[in-house]
DNA sequence: GATGAATGAGTGTTCATTCAT
DNA sequence: AATGAATGAACACTCATTCAT
């Protein structure tokens, strides 16, 4: 009979806990985000974010290993839906020798799609992202966008391949290489510019029309090598 | 008869010490590019500076009033360069009102030219404009990208304004400014990305002629609007 | 019924724990032992250890007080053994006026089989007589070399009494004491070289009686006193 | 002419500097050197030195890298001098094949005489080098009392082996080695005895030879061989 | 022009220990 | 018997900056 009491008591304990509990986590996080945001990854001061958090240095050291983990607990999960979103919609291999007519637009069609899915998943946690692409120098963050670049880069190069009626990749010279990337890089540097410049995810999709439209224009542009001289 | 010996001396050693007297400020200079360069602004420290120059941090504070101005003295010229040039192709006032048939292409190919030579500045100063652009962070340089794309907004709102035929500015929508301010933002990419990935300017030269064709191609698509539905 | 099903499942994991109870007393030691013999007392980390555990440091400090009382876990029961040994070896007090004629190298003998004794107990715990003997500094054992020092050295005051043929303590010079000192502090350094040097029980015990041949022979030399001039 | 001048200049520069300058680096040695022998290498606070010295920890690693660097300060000259010390006396290459006759005790006596200078050279010192052999634990020089023993190893190597009467290294056995090792160490503690125990060099002096001639008498059984069985 | 010395506030991090539950 | 959380003081060390000389 005691003892049941004891359990209740327990049960009730552990809900206590449970909300309790990773109060002073989610406390220490949300100062951290502010932090981070107000001054950079490198100038935050895990001082003044206990500080804020109401709690000693040392508490923070229960939750966290080290700053870096503390940041990592900020951006680390938008980061890996960022990265699961980018990967659903740029792995999968598309035969490299298409049907060379059928493609352009539609191709970059497509991507639109999978661009506007990415918006999404960007506005989601909108401050965490702005952190990753613009504040995380000194962390082991700090070249996050060159990884993202990379990461839709071979997808962009076999479109490209496609489009360019290659039927092999020896027929890759390194000045293709060089504009792949960069159109690549230009990609990844739309979704920032959205993040940065548009309050809203709504906002940012209509902006975001514009820009690849801007961006289909200039891979068309692309394809047909129709230069400057 | 003592001070007089002190004064003789002190007469030569400023003598000695005015030949040297720009060497050590321009070993600093070096040796805090070098700094600068390997870590950042906001790393980069000043003991380690002058310890690599082989003078004290005094003497350091003898010619520059903080670490800020040391790395203006790094970057200061080559920005100013950069910042003149730009200006020279990108400042002049056209006709808000131009003949509008005439246009286009044309005005592109100017800009070409224009790119053409803020390539060869860019190239003259790379290491300098690399940290500018991309090392900054914690100076007040940090946010140069910003504004040397608001430097080049005006003139692109114009041609903007020109291609699409435009006769007042009341015709400017803020979707128009997004996309523009995005055009801008992205030519100015397209040096920064120059100078990372090309080691000689020539080789950056013919990539850009690339780049450049993609974003005509871009522009051209976006005065059109042939937008994705 | 439920909350006796929860009450059965309690008893069940007490009864566990009791069995579980000294188990993670013991894993504790163990752990402690390691840590302790890897960082020596003042290096070690507490957190460590019970990490290593799998532990918190809480339980922890339910079966320790502190940290000394952790590492008197470790060395404390080997200590005493040893301590008794000791006792049981040198203690027994002799007739301060023995028979003088018959003692020199007997009595030695009788160290040396003492001594073998001493090395069975020091080879049966060796790693925590190292840990006392060479890594306690911080801990209130970091004397213990020297305690132990004084625990042998009215033993051997007495024998060099004997030997020297005093009569009375009287005629104990402060030189005499000094000796004697520093003789069974080198008794003491050949337990703890034997114990840093070899590996087995049996190879020191072999190295060990050319050690307490070269004592002897000093002890003899001392008690003629033919001195170098 | 003008030279000369400068260096007047400069001789007087440099008397008025060595005044005052070294003087709160003075200040710190001698504030590190009673704190690291009341808390040892470890426990002792840069921050207690400091503020006992009346500076700031800036000013500290102004004159010393780090922690270890400060030790060194106070402990490293001593060490050096003692070091060179041994050397002078053990260093010297003595034929393999010496004269066996002639030896034993003569040998013994020249290390009375090295025994006896580097006795005079620790009581210069005394407390630093208690410091070195006692409390050093944390430091770099934890383990210099074994590195003195082998600096002396060699030596008494040799000399056992001309003692022994051995024309050949090959004659030499792992029991001989460790013997050699063993009475390399008791040499050393021998010093570090003496260092502990007596107060002045005088005194050490005169149980030196006490200690010294316990330490022959050893050294002549192990020659022999007349073990206890 | 340049040195040598010093400041003072700051950094991230670790520690043994405590205690309500 | 053990947990999870938290404390608070301490740690060695680095920084940009100042200033008398």
């Amino acid at each position: 009979m005691l003892l049941s009491v004891k359990n209740i008591t327990l049960l009730f304990l552990i809900r206590v806990y449970m909300e309790n509990d990773k109060q002073t986590k989610i406390k220490l996080i949300e100062c951290a985000k502010k932090e981070f945001i107000e001054k950079g990854y490198m100038k935050a001061s895990l001082r003044n974010i206990c500080k804020e958090a109401g709690v000693t240095t040392g508490a923070m050291y229960f939750f966290f290993k080290d700053k870096e983990e503390l940041f990592e607990s900020v951006v680390g999960g938008p980061l890996i839906s960022l990265m699961n979103t980018i990967r659903a919609h740029f792995d999968q291999e598309t035969d490299f020798i298409g049907d060379v007519s059928s493609i352009t637009k539609l191709d970059l069609k497509e991507d639109y799609v999978a661009a506007s899915d990415i918006l999404s998943v960007l506005f989601q946690f909108k401050e965490e992202y702005l952190l990753l692409m613009n504040k995380a120098q000194g962390s082991k963050y700090e070249k996050i966008v060159d990884s993202l670049v990379e990461q839709i880069y071979e997808h962009y190069l076999q479109m490209y391949c496609k489009m360019k009626g290659y039927t092999s990749k020896k027929n890759i010279t390194s000045e293709d290489k060089f504009i792949v990337h960069w159109m690549s890089h230009d990609q990844i540097d739309i979704f920032i510019h959205l993040l940065v410049h548009c309050e809203t995810e709504k906002e940012a999709a209509k902006q975001m029309k514009n820009m690849f439209n801007y961006m289909v224009g200039g891979w068309i542009a692309t394809i047909r090598k129709d230069i400057i001289k």
